[in-house]
This record gives C-alpha cells, structure tokens and sequence, in this order.
DNA sequence: CACTTGACCTGTCCGC
DNA sequence: TGCGGACAGGTCAAGT
C-alpha cells in the first residue's frame, strides 16, 4: 500500500496526535505482527511515552524516551489509525469516516494509551510488521542496512542518482527504482508517474539512459513525491492517513490506473502491461522502448 | 553473480 | 448467484 508520501503523511499526521502519549496495554494476537522481535515488547513498551515519530523509507519510526523505538512496516495493506476517547467509543469521530469502529476485522494490534485514546495497526493481508528494539541498533538491523538514501533529503543530487543507478546497469529502469536498496520510498505508484513524466519507457534498461535523461527524472521523482505528500498520498484501495482518511493524489495522477484513458499530454491512450510481474502504465507514443 | 519468479495473505472484481 | 482466476500500493527467498 503506502509508497514514501502515504508513510509521510501518516508520520506527520502521527507526530501530531502521538508525543507524550504513554503506553497502558498492547494487544496483539498474532505473533506474526512482531516477526524478529527480540525485546519484550510488554516490558519495554508498557509505561513508556512517545518522543519523535519519524520515517526511513516506507518504515514508520515511534521514538519512545526510553530509548526504545517501535518501527513499523505496512507493506500493501496496512493501516495506523489513531482514535481520540471520544471517537474510540463510537460517537466522536467525524460522520464521514471513512472506516468504522475500531477494532475491526482487519485488525492485528491495538494499542491503548493512559488517556483512553487508541492506536490501530490494521492490516487486511498480514503482510505489514512491527518490531521493538533499542533505538541506536535502527541502523543495524538488515532492512535499514540495505536501504538506499532518501530521494527527498536536500543533500541528495542528481550525481548520486546516477552513481547509484549505474550499478544495476542491465536491469530495467523501473525494477531499478522499486529496489529499496537503491533509492528508499518509490513503489508502483510513483515509479510508473515518475517515468510517464520523463518520457522513459519503465523497460529501457539503463544503460540505455542518457545523463540528461537521469537529471529529468532525477527531478521528475522529486516533483511528484513532493506533489503527493501535498495531497496527502494516494488512496487505490486501502490506504488511509494517521486520522482514518483517504488522501487525493490519484485525482493528479498522469499513468497510474488510468489505463484507457488519454495521455495529459498528447491524447494517445494509456497502456497496461505487466513488468517483472508489476502491473505497469505508460503512455505507448511518448514512452519508446530503446533497445 | 544478476535478474526473474513465486510466496506470503485476504478481499474484490470480472467473465463464464 | 456461484465459481475460478487474476489482481492489488511490498519485500523476501528460491529459482534460472
């Protein structure tokens, strides 16, 4: 589900809602929820108070002031949903909600605060994870090892795209970009509306890319994740932000499910095909295959 | 080694 | 209305 401006958006919405917050209860029924965890996660997060809450990546972090964190990855499906007192007994919370009482079906863990509010991690395909662990072994644990950098950070340039892209110099284009290894945060999303935007064909490989090419895309990425978190992400199906609402990027999007549509920008009607078994959209005139 | 495919799960949609 | 299959925003492991 949430690509780099979904987790954006619930991190920021999260950082309003969740500083100082202590925690009282944690239930999880399913081990699966704490894959690798090596802490007691009731020992360790239990009276504990929230301090930061930020983002690697797709990967949510809740700094505790105990020096602990509580990371969270919501892989396609998954949901953090925060409800106040009043909402978490069903009569508070806005007439359009956008998802009922909680919990529900589709959840997996439910946290409760010492004020009475409530934090939902909702996944419907059990794909998402949390993991407990001291704050300063982050770094360490293997996902974070293998990240790439953030596209957004303002000391990452077109350069270090390049230097980092030409490793993979056979792959296609767009397996380089969902490789978190190589960059951290694009997904299916802004993979195909980032390429659309530069007029790449997603299966070029990318040896085949000019300089200039990699700086427009370079630019291109920066330009729709940025528009994205202004519209506060994407909803296709389940995504929804830290308060339980869709966000509205799709609205803008240019490729991505509007297959049989015409192009923004020269009429023709988008395609869909699948790429390394990823459903891919392009524009078929503006987007040629180099081989 | 570099790259591709299947697996992990559940729900929904589409064609017969 | 029912059933089978394809598909869904991500990442791994296993395969070629």
């Amino acid at each position: 589900m949430p690509e780099l401006p979904e987790v954006e958006t619930i991190v920021r919405g999260l950082s309003k809602l969740l500083i100082g917050k202590i925690f009282l209860s944690i239930d999880f029924d399913n081990p699966k929820s704490f894959p690798n965890n090596l802490v007691d996660v009731n020992k360790f997060l239990i009276g504990s108070k929230i301090g930061t809450v930020k983002r690697r990546g797709k990967v949510i972090i809740i700094n505790l002031t105990n020096g602990y964190s509580l990371i969270v990855h919501l892989k396609m499906t998954g949901q953090l949903i925060y409800r106040s007192n009043q909402q978490s007994f069903g009569g508070g919370h806005p007439t359009d909600s956008l998802i009922g009482n909680l919990p529900d079906k589709s959840t997996r863990v439910t946290i409760d605060f010492t004020d009475s509010s409530k934090l939902f991690f909702n996944d419907q395909r059990k794909f998402g994870w949390m993991r407990l662990l001291p704050t300063i072994e982050i770094e360490n644990i293997d996902f974070f090892k293998k990240l790439g950098p953030e596209p957004l950070e303002s000391n990452f340039s077109w350069q270090k795209l390049y230097s980092r892209l030409v490793k993979r110099s056979k792959s296609p284009i767009k397996s380089v970009l969902l490789d978190q290894g190589i960059l951290a945060g694009i997904g299916n999303i802004y993979a195909d509306e980032s390429l659309w935007m530069t007029k790449i064909h997603p299966a070029t490989k990318v040896n085949k890319l000019s300089k200039s090419e990699i700086k427009n895309l370079y630019n291109n990425i920066r330009t729709v994740l940025n528009l994205s978190i202004d519209k506060g992400g994407s909803t296709d199906r389940n995504y929804l932000n830290a308060e339980g609402e869709k966000g509205s990027y799709l609205k803008f999007a240019n490729v991505f499910r509007r297959q049989g549509q015409p192009c923004m920008r020269c009429g023709e009607t988008i395609i869909k095909f699948k790429l390394n078994g990823r459903g891919t959209h392009i524009c078929p005139n503006e987007q040629r295959l180099v081989e």
